[in-house]
DNA sequence: AATAGAAATGAGAATCTTGATCATCGAGCC
DNA sequence: GGCTCGATGATCAAGATTCTCATTTCTATT
């Protein structure tokens, strides 16, 4: 992610638009709460407001540089916008999210509304399961 | 529904969970808020708070006579449990909200969660659009 | 039908997440 | 360097939902 990134949508570069990009780059998972950022950023040293975290991720949304999402926790997670749409698992017990793509799916979604007489301009799928990580904490031993 | 039903489940017969029961067989649109009942439970003379309406719609979800969603609102909406699963597709314009089951994209979820090695539980499918209907103040003269 | 015990309710406080206000600060431009 | 306007931080505010607790209401039992 570049600065001229933050000038091509209108945003002046500032120190706590990039040390968010910065987070959100180097995150292990990609998907952070708002809060999770603004931890990281005290961690690091840095004084931010959490109030700022969640305006610049806002602007960040709108510029199409990152996407919100809501996976049945009470807060919003944000990922950086990279190549294309994606859709998530979520782990029930670890809460690790994984991303996929299935076309089939998409085009299913497109037919469906339009035998409802739908223009379907966007969706949200979210599986939520078990995962077969070592660290989760219900795999089967 | 039944009073039987809250005898099931293990709740007491009380008069805010009949009228609560009762305007979710009653609705129209059939996914109502906490405060749409609630404010239909005042517009019929009923006495019950806000708190009672949540409460009660929590512990019929706990024991599986009504569902809960988020449709991309702030609030979560409720609707009466029938028979089957279904999804839903809401209008980006008058929120209209319908309802559907495909099989192939539910083939499709399963067997995506598997190449990831989650067992799937549960999933959250919303589809949002532009719908047909003449009432719509969106739609196309 | 009266009664006791448990559960449910109502009113309001509390919590959690997110956005708004406003005085101060700093990035971009001359 | 200095100007100007957008950005920030601190605090407050709003909306949704839950919690607390005193009071009421079911329900089972006498
Ligand atoms: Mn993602
Ligand atoms: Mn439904
Ligand atoms: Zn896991
Ligand atoms: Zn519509």
């Amino acid at each position: 992610m570049e600065t001229s990134d933050l000038k091509k949508a209108g945003l002046k570069v500032t120190l706590p638009r990039m040390k968010i990009l910065e987070i959100l780059e180097n995150s292990e998972t990609r998907h952070l709460t708002a809060e999770a950022i603004y931890r990281e950023l005290l961690d690091s040293g840095e004084e931010i407001g959490l109030a700022t975290v969640y305006r610049v991720l806002t602007q960040f949304e709108a510029a199409g540089l990152v996407c919100r999402l809501h996976l049945e926790g009470n807060q919003a997670v944000f990922e950086l916008e990279r190549g294309g749409h994606h859709d998530h698992i979520v782990c029930n017990q670890c809460g690790r999210v994984e991303e996929f793509f299935d076309e089939t799916i998409e085009n299913r979604q497109r037919e469906v509304a339009r035998q409802h007489g739908f223009s379907i301009k966007d969706h949200a799928l979210v599986l939520y399961g078990d995962c077969s990580d070592s660290a989760c904490p219900h795999r089967p031993v």
